[in-house]
RNA sequence: GUGGCCUUAGCUCAACCGGCAGAGCAGCGGACUGUGGAUCCGCAGGUUACGGGUUCGACCCCCGUAGGCCACCCCA
C-alpha cells in the first residue's frame, strides 16, 4: 500500500535492530583484534571476474546469485556487489603486495553482502557477515586457531548450542582419484539417481555427498569416505588440526559429507550450525581453507584460510531465544520548560549539558510541561531539568523521575550535579 | 531458479453462507493553563497488497502481479 517499499530481500534495519547488530558487530572485532586479525575494508562491489575467477564460474554464487551491475557504458568493465569477502581481501592482498608484509597476515572485514537469491527467513539479498581471514600460513595450527575464534564468537553473543562440523576435502594431490572413486561408486548406481544428481556427478561429483534427496540417503552413506582417500599430507593436516582443536577443548563433530559450495577450498572446511539443526539449509557461517586462491588471483603460490559468519542469522535465533537484545542507553536527562513556546531556553540548556559530555534532549514540541514530563518519562530518561520563572535568578529545576524528588539547582551548577546525580545513579 | 501456503489501520488480530470494514495496543489531544509512566474520554488512522474478472452486490469466489513465509536448489 506504502506507494514504495525495500527492495525484496532487503530490510530496515529499525534502531533496535540496528542496535542489536552493533553489539554483534563489536563483539566480532573486538574478538578478532585480541586474535590478531586487523580489520579493513575492501569494497563493496568488485570487477565480475574477481567473483568468477575467485569463487568459480560453476559455482551457485556465481552462476545465479551474483547481483551484476548494469555497465554504464559500452566500454566499462562488467562490476558485481561482492557476495562474500575472501576473494576481494585476497585481491587486495595482492595488489598492495601483502606477501611483503610479517605472514600470515590476519585480516577481518564485517558489514553487508549481496546475493540475488530468493529470500527467506534468515536468506536476504543483503545480509550482514563476519569475516577473517588468515593468509600466509600453512600449518594446521592456524585452522584449529580460526575454527576456534569462530566458535567463540558464538559463545560471546550468547549462542550456547553451536555444532561445528568438520571436514578435510584434500587437495591436488588426492581429491582428483577420490574423485574418480565416487564417481566410479555413483556410476554403479546409476538407474537409483534422481536426475539432478545424474547431472551432478558430472560436474561436481562431491556435492553428491551433501543431497538431502531421501533417495540418496542409503548411497552417501555406503559412499567411499573422503577420509579413506586423503594422501598422506593431507591426512597428516587433518589430524593435526584434529589434534590442536582437541588440545583448545573445542567440541567439533566429523563430517565427512561436509562440502563446501566455492571452488576455491582445500584440505579443512567446517561449518557452524544450531546443535540439532546440522544438515539443515541455514548454516550459521562456515569457512575454510583455500591454499590455490592467491595464485588465481594473480599473487605467487601462497596458502590461506578463513570463515564467513552470518551475522542476521545469529539476531534470528538469539530473538527466537528471547534473549533481549540490548537496547541504546536512555537520554540521562530531558530538558522542559514550563513555556510551551520557549524553545530557546530549552535548547540552550540542553546544549550547554552536551558540551559538558552530559546526554541531554530537549522536548522541543511546544506541549504542555505535562505532555513533556510525560513524554521524559516515556523514554526512560532519569532526570528532568524543568524551566521555568527561576531562570531569571539563574536557577532551574532539577527532577529525578525515578525517585519523583526536585531541587532547585543553580544553572552554572547544572552539569557538575547532573554528573554527580549520573554517578550515584549507576551506583545505586 | 522450482513447488506450496499466506497478505484486513503503524503493530497484533476480528468481520456468519457473498450483504454497512471493527477491536486492542501504539500515536495525537482533552480531563490536568508550572509537574511524568495510572485512569477516563475523544481524535486521527483503510482504494481490505496491487490490477483485472464473476455477481444486483466481493475482505470473502476466479485469474494475474508484487511482497512475505515454508520446503527445495544452494548458501550466510
Amino acid at each position: 500500500m506504502p506507494p514504495y517499499r525495500a527492495p525484496r530481500g532487503t530490510r530496515d534495519l529499525l534502531p533496535e535492530v540496528r542496535a542489536g547488530l552493533s553489539r554483534l558487530e563489536s563483539i566480532a572485532r573486538s574478538l578478532a583484534a585480541r586474535y590478531g586479525y586487523r580489520e579493513m575494508e575492501i569494497p563493496l562491489f568488485e570487477q565480475t571476474s574477481v567473483f568468477e575467477r575467485g569463487i568459480g564460474e560453476a559455482t551457485d554464487v556465481v552462476e545465479k546469485e551474483l547481483f551484476r551491475l548494469a555497465p554504464r557504458t559500452e566500454e566499462s568493465e562488467a562490476w558485481a556487489l561482492r557476495p562474500e569477502a575472501t576473494a576481494g581481501v585476497v585481491r587486495a592482498y595482492v595488489q598492495h603486495g601483502l606477501h611483503t608484509w610479517p605472514q600470515p597476515v590476519k585480516l577481518t572485514v564485517v558489514g553487508p553482502m549481496f546475493r540475488y537469491d530468493r529470500p527467506q527467513a534468515g536468506r536476504y539479498r543483503q545480509f550482514w557477515q563476519f569475516d577473517a581471514e588468515a593468509i600466509g600460513d600453512p600449518g594446521p595450527a592456524v585452522d584449529a586457531e580460526i575454527v576456534e575464534l569462530g566458535y567463540r564468537f558464538y559463545v560471546e553473543a550468547g549462542l550456547e548450542d553451536v555444532q561445528v562440523l568438520l571436514n578435510s576435502i584434500g587437495d591436488g594431490a588426492c581429491r582428483p582419484a577420490y574423485l574418480a572413486t565416487l564417481k566410479t561408486y555413483f556410476g554403479r548406481h546409476d538407474a537409483q539417481l534422481p536426475d539432478l544428481e545424474r547431472r551432478r556427478l558430472e560436474t561436481n561429483p562431491l556435492r553428491l555427498l551433501d543431497s538431502k534427496d531421501p533417495a540418496m540417503t542409503a548411497l552417501i552413506a555406503a559412499a567411499p569416505k573422503i577420509f579413506d582417500h586423503l594422501c598422506e599430507a593431507c591426512a597428516a593436516h587433518f589430524a593435526a588440526v584434529r589434534a590442536h582443536l582437541d588440545a583448545m577443548g573445542v567440541p567439533y563433530r566429523l563430517e565427512p559429507t561436509l562440502v563446501r559450495g566455492l571452488d576455491y577450498y582445500t584440505r579443512t572446511a567446517f561449518e557452524y550450525y544450531r546443535r540439532g539443526a546440522e544438515g539443515q539449509q541455514q548454516a550459521l557461517g562456515g569457512g575454510g581453507r583455500y591454499d590455490g586462491l592467491v595464485e588465481l588471483l594473480g599473487g605467487r603460490p601462497t596458502p590461506g584460510i578463513g570463515f564467513a559468519l552470518g551475522l542476521d542469522r545469529v539476531l534470528l535465533w538469539l530473538d527466537e531465544s528471547g534473549v533481549a537484545a540490548t537496547s541504546e542507553p536512555p537520554p540521562l536527562a530531558v530538558v522542559v520548560g514550563a513555556d510551551p513556546a520557549d524553545t530557546v531556553a530549552r535548547l540552550r540548556v540542553a546544549s550547554l549539558l552536551r558540551a559538558e559530555g552530559l546526554s541531554a534532549r530537549s522536548e522541543l514540541a511546544p506541549r504542555k510541561l505535562g505532555r513533556q514530563l510525560e513524554a521524559a518519562s516515556k523514554e526512560h530518561a532519569h532526570f528532568a531539568v524543568i524551566i521555568g520563572d527561576e531562570l531569571a535568578d539563574g536557577n532551574v529545576q532539577l527532577k529525578d523521575l525515578d525517585a519523583g524528588t526536585q531541587r532547585l539547582v543553580p544553572l552554572a551548577d547544572l552539569a557538575r550535579e547532573l554528573a554527580r546525580a549520573a554517578k550515584s545513579h549507576h551506583h545505586g
